[in-house]
DNA sequence: ATAGCGCCCTGGTGGC
DNA sequence: TGCCACCAGGGCGCTA
């Protein structure tokens, strides 16, 4: 499930290849994946163009284009976002493609099709509800002890349903999540506003080096993901509770315990977060 | 404003 | 072996 560092992953390899390269190409296999435009108008609106950059936002991915426009994917579950060099056959689950002029192609495929691409031209059209509102970025300056201590003031919301929200930080999702509370030592249903300074201070801290660490390691492959370059992440060897319920704390030895929480599938120890 | 829940979707799993 | 219920879960829209 790709999260903060796998969409960014993805986003340094496509940055460091997609620009400049003419789009001779676009076939939408799934059309109802494509928002603010049709399968013919994505087409005629992309032919000819280039990418200038590729930028993220939480677990957004924005295609700039030349003309102002900007492609927004995001991944949800299962998307997989890969550049090829077009010789090879796609798999059953391609929904869309873009070829360009001189060879390769950018694949978009997506196994369970929860994934979904905006197209917003520029001063026009409607980018995804999430993105509008979305909160602070954990990897960037303005994330401090002090902002998370102001997200959760006063909030009764378990603190792992804080860290999911992406209104207010943008890019956790629920493997991180899980993982973060765990390095902080605090149980993720504690209500958020119940949290101490020094909670606080180490939950910040825990959220940027699970990251950070994950980002290291190329992102975390459960199931399907992969980067740019097909190659799945590394950092499911170095998860401390996600996926390991009932095996033993690799800190105290107590069961990892599993329980559902703001609707998700949630991990923790039981004794050593409180 | 906010919290909670159902829905979208497919393939893998476990029980009988 | 075959069948089926159930689960994974990010974002969004609806409800209270």
């Amino acid at each position: 499930m790709p999260e903060l560092p796998e969409v960014e992953t993805v986003r340094r390899q496509l940055a460091a290849a997609l620009p400049g390269r003419p789009i001779a190409g676009v076939r939408v296999l799934l059309p109802r994946m494509l928002h603010g435009v049709g399968p013919e108008e994505l087409a005629r609106r992309l032919l000819g163009r280039r990418f200038t950059a590729v930028e993220r936002r939480g677990k957004f991915l924005l295609l700039k284009l030349d003309d102002g426009a900007t492609l927004i994917v995001h991944l949800r579950m299962t998307g997989r976002l890969t550049l090829s060099d077009g010789r090879e056959r796609g798999g059953p689950y391609t929904r869309a493609v873009i070829t360009f002029a001189g060879g390769g192609e950018l694949r978009f495929s997506d196994q369970r099709t929860f994934g979904t691409w905006h197209y917003v031209a520029e001063g026009a059209g409607a980018p995804p509800p999430g993105l509008v509102g979305m909160g602070v970025e954990p990897l960037s300056d303005s994330f401090t002890p002090e902002a998370l201590a102001q997200l959760a003031f006063g909030r009764r919301t378990p603190i792992k349903a804080l860290l999911l929200d992406q209104r207010r930080i943008a890019g956790v999702g629920n493997i991180y999540a899980d993982e973060a509370l765990f390095r902080a030592g605090v149980d993720p249903a504690r209500p958020a506003g119940s949290l101490t300074a020094a909670e606080i201070e180490r939950l910040h801290g825990a959220i940027r080096a699970v990251l950070e660490d994950a980002l290291s390691k190329g992102g975390t492959t459960v199931r399907d993901y992969v980067n740019g370059e097909c190659t799945p992440g590394r950092f499911q060897d170095f998860l401390h509770v996600y996926g390991r319920a009932g095996q033993p704390c690799q800190r105290c030895g107590a069961a990892i315990a599993r329980r559902k929480l703001a609707g998700r599938g949630t991990h923790s120890c039981p004794r050593c977060q409180r």
